[in-house]
DNA sequence: CCTACCGATCGGTAGG
DNA sequence: CCTACCGATCGGTAGG
Protein backbone atom coordinates (compact mmCIF):
# COMPACT_ATOMS: atom_id res chain seq x y z
CA UNK A 1 0.00 0.00 0.00
CA UNK A 2 2.89 2.46 0.34
CA UNK A 3 4.27 3.86 -2.37
CA UNK A 4 7.49 2.91 -4.03
CA UNK A 5 9.19 6.55 -3.38
CA UNK A 6 11.75 6.39 -5.92
CA UNK A 7 14.98 7.35 -7.71
CA UNK A 8 13.04 4.74 -10.41
CA UNK A 9 13.69 7.17 -12.79
CA UNK A 10 17.14 8.55 -12.46
CA UNK A 11 19.33 6.45 -15.13
CA UNK A 12 22.24 8.32 -15.12
CA UNK A 13 24.36 9.59 -12.13
CA UNK A 14 23.95 13.12 -12.57
CA UNK A 15 20.33 12.51 -12.62
CA UNK A 16 20.41 10.80 -9.16
CA UNK A 17 22.59 13.76 -8.22
CA UNK A 18 19.84 16.44 -9.19
CA UNK A 19 17.29 14.53 -7.31
CA UNK A 20 18.73 13.76 -4.12
CA UNK A 21 20.09 17.59 -4.14
CA UNK A 22 16.01 18.73 -4.57
CA UNK A 23 15.20 16.05 -2.05
CA UNK A 24 17.73 17.80 0.30
CA UNK A 25 17.56 21.21 -0.50
CA UNK A 26 14.21 21.67 -0.14
CA UNK A 27 13.79 19.68 3.11
CA UNK A 28 17.10 21.46 5.00
CA UNK A 29 17.62 24.33 2.76
CA UNK A 30 20.65 25.31 0.34
CA UNK A 31 22.91 26.31 3.40
CA UNK A 32 21.49 23.50 5.29
CA UNK A 33 22.54 20.58 3.16
CA UNK A 34 26.20 19.50 2.74
CA UNK A 35 27.73 17.31 -0.03
CA UNK A 36 28.43 14.85 2.35
CA UNK A 37 24.49 14.86 2.87
CA UNK A 38 23.93 14.68 -0.97
CA UNK A 39 26.72 11.80 -1.58
CA UNK A 40 25.06 9.96 1.03
CA UNK A 41 21.85 10.22 -0.23
CA UNK A 42 23.33 9.29 -4.03
CA UNK A 43 25.62 6.25 -2.56
CA UNK A 44 28.62 7.77 -3.14
CA UNK A 45 31.50 9.64 -1.65
CA UNK A 46 31.32 13.39 -1.43
CA UNK A 47 34.64 13.47 -3.38
CA UNK A 48 32.94 11.72 -6.43
CA UNK A 49 30.36 14.16 -6.60
CA UNK A 50 33.09 16.21 -8.20
CA UNK A 51 33.26 13.96 -11.57
CA UNK A 52 29.79 14.93 -12.40
CA UNK A 53 29.25 18.61 -10.94
CA UNK A 54 31.12 21.03 -11.24
CA UNK A 55 30.19 22.96 -7.78
CA UNK A 56 27.55 23.07 -5.10
CA UNK A 57 26.18 26.23 -6.36
CA UNK A 58 26.08 24.82 -10.10
CA UNK A 59 23.87 22.20 -8.73
CA UNK A 60 21.70 24.68 -7.38
CA UNK A 61 21.87 26.76 -10.42
CA UNK A 62 21.03 23.91 -12.77
CA UNK A 63 17.81 22.62 -10.43
CA UNK A 64 16.66 26.09 -10.28
CA UNK A 65 16.70 27.55 -13.88
CA UNK A 66 15.57 23.91 -15.59
CA UNK A 67 12.89 24.13 -12.94
CA UNK A 68 11.81 27.39 -13.64
CA UNK A 69 11.40 26.46 -17.62
CA UNK A 70 7.90 24.82 -17.57
CA UNK A 71 6.62 28.23 -16.09
CA UNK A 72 7.82 30.01 -18.29
CA UNK A 73 6.23 27.59 -21.17
CA UNK A 74 3.17 27.78 -19.56
CA UNK A 75 3.09 31.75 -20.55
CA UNK A 76 4.29 30.77 -24.59
CA UNK A 77 1.89 28.15 -24.94
CA UNK A 78 -0.61 31.29 -23.98
CA UNK A 79 1.03 33.95 -25.99
CA UNK A 80 -0.82 34.55 -29.33
CA UNK A 81 -3.63 31.87 -28.42
CA UNK A 82 -7.53 33.26 -29.13
CA UNK A 83 -8.69 33.10 -25.47
CA UNK A 84 -9.84 36.12 -23.72
CA UNK A 85 -8.02 37.41 -20.87
CA UNK A 86 -10.12 35.49 -18.58
CA UNK A 87 -9.81 32.31 -20.05
CA UNK A 88 -6.03 32.83 -20.14
CA UNK A 89 -5.57 33.59 -16.74
CA UNK A 90 -7.78 30.89 -15.61
CA UNK A 91 -5.36 28.61 -18.16
CA UNK A 92 -2.16 30.00 -16.46
CA UNK A 93 -3.28 29.35 -12.94
CA UNK A 94 -4.87 25.68 -13.62
CA UNK A 95 -1.89 25.20 -15.70
CA UNK A 96 0.49 26.51 -12.55
CA UNK A 97 -0.85 24.19 -10.44
CA UNK A 98 -0.52 21.29 -12.57
CA UNK A 99 3.13 22.35 -13.20
CA UNK A 100 3.41 22.26 -9.02
CA UNK A 101 1.81 18.70 -8.88
CA UNK A 102 3.65 17.19 -11.06
CA UNK A 103 6.83 18.19 -9.14
CA UNK A 104 6.50 20.07 -5.98
CA UNK A 105 9.69 19.54 -3.92
CA UNK A 106 11.57 21.28 -7.36
CA UNK A 107 8.82 24.16 -7.32
CA UNK A 108 10.00 24.76 -3.48
CA UNK A 109 13.28 24.59 -4.19
CA UNK A 110 12.75 27.07 -7.55
CA UNK A 111 10.87 29.45 -5.21
CA UNK A 112 12.48 29.56 -1.83
CA UNK A 113 16.14 28.34 -2.83
CA UNK A 114 16.88 30.93 -5.93
CA UNK A 115 17.81 33.73 -3.70
CA UNK A 116 21.32 32.01 -3.03
CA UNK A 117 23.11 32.05 -6.09
CA UNK A 118 25.07 34.18 -6.06
CA UNK A 119 25.75 36.80 -9.55
CA UNK A 120 26.51 35.08 -12.38
CA UNK A 121 23.57 32.78 -11.68
CA UNK A 122 21.76 35.18 -9.98
CA UNK A 123 20.80 37.69 -12.24
CA UNK A 124 19.44 35.00 -14.79
CA UNK A 125 17.15 33.58 -12.70
CA UNK A 126 15.70 37.14 -11.61
CA UNK A 127 15.36 37.59 -15.04
CA UNK A 128 13.10 34.80 -15.57
CA UNK A 129 11.38 35.39 -12.62
CA UNK A 130 10.90 38.96 -13.72
CA UNK A 131 9.24 37.15 -16.92
CA UNK A 132 7.06 35.02 -15.24
CA UNK A 133 5.46 38.12 -13.07
CA UNK A 134 5.79 40.62 -16.02
CA UNK A 135 3.68 37.67 -18.27
CA UNK A 136 0.91 37.77 -15.87
CA UNK A 137 0.81 41.25 -15.70
CA UNK A 138 0.22 41.42 -18.93
CA UNK A 139 -2.96 39.05 -18.79
CA UNK A 140 -4.46 40.92 -16.16
CA UNK A 141 -4.02 44.50 -18.03
CA UNK A 142 -5.39 43.26 -21.38
CA UNK A 143 -8.53 41.73 -19.52
CA UNK A 144 -8.97 44.61 -17.01
CA UNK A 145 -12.75 45.15 -17.45
CA UNK A 146 -14.19 41.72 -19.25
CA UNK A 147 -15.63 38.69 -19.07
CA UNK A 148 -17.88 36.79 -16.84
CA UNK A 149 -17.61 35.87 -13.16
CA UNK A 150 -18.69 32.93 -10.87
CA UNK A 151 -17.28 31.68 -7.58
CA UNK A 152 -17.38 28.40 -6.48
CA UNK A 153 -16.54 28.73 -2.36
CA UNK A 154 -13.88 26.05 -1.97
CA UNK A 155 -13.30 26.67 1.92
CA UNK A 156 -9.62 24.73 2.13
CA UNK A 157 -8.24 25.89 -1.23
CA UNK A 158 -9.41 29.35 -0.80
CA UNK A 159 -7.56 29.74 2.85
CA UNK A 160 -4.61 28.89 1.24
CA UNK A 161 -4.74 31.13 -1.66
CA UNK A 162 -5.48 33.88 0.78
CA UNK A 163 -2.57 32.69 2.74
CA UNK A 164 -0.61 32.45 0.11
CA UNK A 165 -1.07 35.80 -1.15
CA UNK A 166 -0.35 37.30 2.13
CA UNK A 167 2.58 35.27 3.04
CA UNK A 168 4.39 36.55 -0.10
CA UNK A 169 3.58 39.88 1.02
CA UNK A 170 7.34 40.50 2.40
CA UNK A 171 8.79 39.20 -0.90
CA UNK A 172 7.44 42.29 -2.95
CA UNK A 173 6.56 44.91 -0.44
CA UNK A 174 8.49 48.16 0.21
CA UNK A 175 7.88 50.65 2.47
CA UNK A 176 8.81 53.22 -0.85
CA UNK A 177 6.37 52.00 -2.92
CA UNK A 178 3.54 53.45 -4.60
CA UNK A 179 0.59 52.68 -2.11
CA UNK A 180 0.56 52.37 1.53
CA UNK A 181 0.14 49.45 3.87
CA UNK A 182 -4.00 50.31 4.19
CA UNK A 183 -4.09 50.65 0.54
CA UNK A 184 -2.36 47.30 -0.34
CA UNK A 185 -4.58 45.64 2.40
CA UNK A 186 -7.53 46.90 0.91
CA UNK A 187 -6.79 46.19 -2.79
CA UNK A 188 -5.98 42.74 -1.98
CA UNK A 189 -9.26 42.52 0.55
CA UNK A 190 -11.27 43.42 -2.12
CA UNK A 191 -9.47 41.05 -4.55
CA UNK A 192 -9.70 37.68 -2.41
CA UNK A 193 -12.85 38.17 -0.63
CA UNK A 194 -14.57 38.76 -4.67
CA UNK A 195 -13.20 35.44 -4.65
CA UNK A 196 -15.54 34.40 -1.34
CA UNK A 197 -18.61 35.59 -2.83
CA UNK A 198 -21.33 33.64 -3.25
CA UNK A 199 -23.04 33.97 -6.98
CA UNK A 200 -26.11 35.22 -6.45
CA UNK B 1 18.28 62.96 1.29
CA UNK B 2 18.71 58.85 2.10
CA UNK B 3 17.33 57.92 5.09
CA UNK B 4 19.40 56.84 7.81
CA UNK B 5 19.42 52.94 7.74
CA UNK B 6 19.01 53.10 11.88
CA UNK B 7 19.55 50.43 14.81
CA UNK B 8 18.80 54.30 16.08
CA UNK B 9 16.19 52.48 18.69
CA UNK B 10 18.54 49.22 19.52
CA UNK B 11 18.44 50.54 23.62
CA UNK B 12 19.95 47.41 24.98
CA UNK B 13 22.88 45.14 23.58
CA UNK B 14 20.43 42.47 23.30
CA UNK B 15 18.47 44.17 21.12
CA UNK B 16 21.04 45.09 18.47
CA UNK B 17 21.73 41.49 18.20
CA UNK B 18 18.08 40.83 17.29
CA UNK B 19 18.02 43.51 14.58
CA UNK B 20 21.41 42.62 13.27
CA UNK B 21 19.82 38.67 13.16
CA UNK B 22 16.72 39.74 11.53
CA UNK B 23 18.65 41.82 9.10
CA UNK B 24 21.07 38.63 8.04
CA UNK B 25 18.59 35.92 8.55
CA UNK B 26 16.39 37.83 5.63
CA UNK B 27 19.03 38.40 3.38
CA UNK B 28 21.38 35.19 3.65
CA UNK B 29 19.16 33.17 5.46
CA UNK B 30 19.33 31.54 9.08
CA UNK B 31 22.17 28.70 7.62
CA UNK B 32 23.95 31.11 5.45
CA UNK B 33 24.51 33.43 8.59
CA UNK B 34 27.64 32.95 10.76
CA UNK B 35 27.66 34.37 14.34
CA UNK B 36 30.37 36.24 13.12
CA UNK B 37 28.53 37.76 10.70
CA UNK B 38 25.74 38.98 13.12
CA UNK B 39 28.94 40.11 15.58
CA UNK B 40 30.27 42.73 12.97
CA UNK B 41 27.33 44.05 12.47
CA UNK B 42 26.34 44.35 16.46
CA UNK B 43 30.46 46.07 16.52
CA UNK B 44 31.89 43.09 18.91
CA UNK B 45 33.40 39.48 18.91
CA UNK B 46 31.60 36.34 18.14
CA UNK B 47 32.53 34.96 21.39
CA UNK B 48 31.05 38.41 22.98
CA UNK B 49 27.32 37.34 21.78
CA UNK B 50 27.19 34.53 24.18
CA UNK B 51 26.84 36.80 26.91
CA UNK B 52 23.53 37.72 25.60
CA UNK B 53 22.71 34.84 23.87
CA UNK B 54 22.72 31.04 24.56
CA UNK B 55 22.77 29.55 21.06
CA UNK B 56 22.41 30.95 17.27
CA UNK B 57 18.84 28.60 17.12
CA UNK B 58 17.32 29.90 20.28
CA UNK B 59 18.30 33.59 19.22
CA UNK B 60 16.22 32.59 15.86
CA UNK B 61 13.45 31.02 17.86
CA UNK B 62 13.45 34.07 19.77
CA UNK B 63 12.97 35.77 16.38
CA UNK B 64 10.03 33.84 15.33
CA UNK B 65 7.93 33.44 18.16
CA UNK B 66 7.85 37.24 18.81
CA UNK B 67 7.58 37.55 15.23
CA UNK B 68 4.46 36.07 14.74
CA UNK B 69 2.85 37.08 17.92
CA UNK B 70 1.59 40.33 16.37
CA UNK B 71 -0.11 38.09 13.29
CA UNK B 72 -1.94 35.99 16.53
CA UNK B 73 -3.00 39.18 18.18
CA UNK B 74 -4.79 39.90 14.90
CA UNK B 75 -7.36 37.32 15.51
CA UNK B 76 -7.65 37.52 18.87
CA UNK B 77 -8.96 41.19 18.61
CA UNK B 78 -11.63 40.27 16.25
CA UNK B 79 -12.76 37.56 18.38
CA UNK B 80 -16.21 37.95 19.32
CA UNK B 81 -16.22 41.34 17.86
CA UNK B 82 -19.64 42.18 16.11
CA UNK B 83 -18.60 42.32 12.33
CA UNK B 84 -20.17 39.99 9.30
CA UNK B 85 -17.70 37.44 8.37
CA UNK B 86 -16.93 39.98 5.54
CA UNK B 87 -15.73 42.64 7.78
CA UNK B 88 -13.69 40.59 9.58
CA UNK B 89 -11.99 38.95 7.02
CA UNK B 90 -10.99 42.68 5.54
CA UNK B 91 -10.15 43.34 8.93
CA UNK B 92 -7.75 40.32 9.23
CA UNK B 93 -6.45 40.93 5.63
CA UNK B 94 -5.39 44.63 6.07
CA UNK B 95 -4.24 44.77 9.66
CA UNK B 96 -1.86 41.53 8.80
CA UNK B 97 -0.52 44.20 5.67
CA UNK B 98 -0.20 46.59 8.19
CA UNK B 99 1.89 44.56 10.19
CA UNK B 100 3.56 43.06 7.64
CA UNK B 101 4.95 46.69 6.89
CA UNK B 102 5.75 47.79 9.96
CA UNK B 103 8.68 45.24 9.88
CA UNK B 104 9.13 43.09 6.14
CA UNK B 105 12.38 42.45 7.25
CA UNK B 106 11.44 40.35 10.52
CA UNK B 107 7.80 38.99 8.70
CA UNK B 108 10.60 37.52 6.28
CA UNK B 109 12.16 35.46 8.96
CA UNK B 110 8.79 34.76 10.57
CA UNK B 111 7.72 32.63 7.24
CA UNK B 112 10.91 31.60 5.88
CA UNK B 113 13.47 30.50 8.30
CA UNK B 114 10.88 28.90 11.13
CA UNK B 115 11.13 26.03 8.94
CA UNK B 116 15.27 25.60 10.28
CA UNK B 117 14.40 25.32 13.64
CA UNK B 118 14.81 21.68 15.98
CA UNK B 119 12.45 19.93 17.97
CA UNK B 120 12.01 21.56 21.25
CA UNK B 121 11.13 25.33 19.82
CA UNK B 122 9.63 23.76 16.02
CA UNK B 123 6.44 22.51 17.55
CA UNK B 124 5.78 25.23 18.98
CA UNK B 125 5.82 27.46 16.16
CA UNK B 126 3.83 24.79 13.80
CA UNK B 127 1.29 25.27 16.65
CA UNK B 128 1.39 29.15 16.18
CA UNK B 129 1.23 29.06 12.84
CA UNK B 130 -1.46 26.54 12.43
CA UNK B 131 -3.45 28.87 14.50
CA UNK B 132 -3.41 31.61 12.33
CA UNK B 133 -4.10 29.76 9.64
CA UNK B 134 -7.35 28.40 11.68
CA UNK B 135 -8.45 31.45 12.54
CA UNK B 136 -8.92 32.35 8.95
CA UNK B 137 -10.58 29.15 8.51
CA UNK B 138 -12.78 29.90 10.85
CA UNK B 139 -13.72 33.75 9.33
CA UNK B 140 -14.18 31.90 5.90
CA UNK B 141 -16.25 29.26 7.27
CA UNK B 142 -18.71 31.40 9.09
CA UNK B 143 -19.73 33.89 5.82
CA UNK B 144 -19.76 30.97 3.26
CA UNK B 145 -22.60 32.32 1.35
CA UNK B 146 -23.11 36.33 2.99
CA UNK B 147 -22.38 40.33 2.17
CA UNK B 148 -21.65 41.87 -0.56
CA UNK B 149 -19.28 42.45 -3.50
CA UNK B 150 -17.18 45.27 -5.13
CA UNK B 151 -13.43 45.22 -6.86
CA UNK B 152 -11.90 47.85 -7.75
CA UNK B 153 -8.81 46.34 -9.69
CA UNK B 154 -5.07 47.76 -8.69
CA UNK B 155 -2.65 45.93 -11.49
CA UNK B 156 0.06 45.94 -9.08
CA UNK B 157 -1.80 44.32 -5.96
CA UNK B 158 -3.76 41.97 -7.94
CA UNK B 159 -0.78 40.35 -9.88
CA UNK B 160 1.04 39.80 -6.45
CA UNK B 161 -1.98 38.39 -4.79
CA UNK B 162 -2.41 35.70 -7.69
CA UNK B 163 1.35 34.90 -7.59
CA UNK B 164 1.72 35.12 -3.70
CA UNK B 165 -1.36 32.31 -3.91
CA UNK B 166 0.59 30.61 -6.11
CA UNK B 167 4.03 30.17 -5.13
CA UNK B 168 2.61 29.84 -1.75
CA UNK B 169 1.38 26.36 -2.81
CA UNK B 170 4.27 24.05 -2.76
CA UNK B 171 4.02 24.86 1.32
CA UNK B 172 0.51 22.96 1.41
CA UNK B 173 0.46 20.89 -1.96
CA UNK B 174 0.24 17.07 -1.30
CA UNK B 175 -0.28 14.57 -3.63
CA UNK B 176 -2.25 12.72 -1.48
CA UNK B 177 -4.95 15.44 -0.67
CA UNK B 178 -8.25 15.36 -1.41
CA UNK B 179 -7.95 17.71 -4.19
CA UNK B 180 -6.56 16.96 -7.76
CA UNK B 181 -4.16 19.60 -9.35
CA UNK B 182 -6.80 20.34 -11.85
CA UNK B 183 -10.03 21.19 -9.01
CA UNK B 184 -7.30 23.27 -6.67
CA UNK B 185 -6.20 25.27 -9.87
CA UNK B 186 -9.68 25.67 -11.11
CA UNK B 187 -10.88 26.93 -7.27
CA UNK B 188 -8.00 29.13 -7.04
CA UNK B 189 -9.05 30.56 -10.82
CA UNK B 190 -12.43 31.34 -9.25
CA UNK B 191 -11.10 32.78 -6.31
CA UNK B 192 -8.54 34.62 -7.56
CA UNK B 193 -10.18 35.70 -11.19
CA UNK B 194 -13.13 36.90 -8.73
CA UNK B 195 -11.66 39.64 -7.32
CA UNK B 196 -10.57 41.22 -11.25
CA UNK B 197 -14.22 41.35 -11.83
CA UNK B 198 -14.92 44.69 -13.14
CA UNK B 199 -18.55 45.99 -11.34
CA UNK B 200 -21.19 45.92 -13.30
C1' DC C 1 32.97 42.24 26.25
C1' DC C 2 37.93 40.45 24.93
C1' DT C 3 41.73 36.91 24.35
C1' DA C 4 42.62 32.71 22.87
C1' DC C 5 41.20 28.74 21.44
C1' DC C 6 38.54 23.96 20.69
C1' DG C 7 36.86 20.00 17.92
C1' DA C 8 34.00 19.42 14.09
C1' DT C 9 32.82 20.05 9.67
C1' DC C 10 32.72 22.46 5.41
C1' DG C 11 33.41 22.66 -0.11
C1' DG C 12 36.59 21.04 -2.91
C1' DT C 13 41.05 18.73 -4.99
C1' DA C 14 45.11 15.51 -6.46
C1' DG C 15 46.05 11.36 -8.12
C1' DG C 16 44.89 7.45 -9.16
C1' DC D 1 34.19 6.54 -8.18
C1' DC D 2 37.70 5.91 -4.11
C1' DT D 3 41.68 7.26 -0.98
C1' DA D 4 43.48 10.71 1.35
C1' DC D 5 43.61 15.06 2.36
C1' DC D 6 43.60 20.52 2.20
C1' DG D 7 42.82 25.23 4.18
C1' DA D 8 39.02 27.68 5.83
C1' DT D 9 35.48 28.36 8.71
C1' DC D 10 31.91 26.97 11.74
C1' DG D 11 29.24 27.36 16.61
C1' DG D 12 30.65 27.69 20.90
C1' DT D 13 33.63 27.89 25.47
C1' DA D 14 37.14 28.98 29.41
C1' DG D 15 38.86 32.36 31.95
C1' DG D 16 39.32 36.46 32.78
Amino acid sequence: MSKPIGKVKDATPREAINSAAIRLFGAMGYNGTTMRDIAQEVGILAGSLYAHIDSKESLLAEIVQTGIEPYLAILRSLDGVALSPTEKLRAAIVTHVKVVAANPERTFVVFHEWRFLKEPYRAKVVKMRRRYGDGFTKIVADGVACGEFSSELVLRVSVFGILGALNWIPEWFSPDGPSSADEIGNQLADALIGGLRAPR
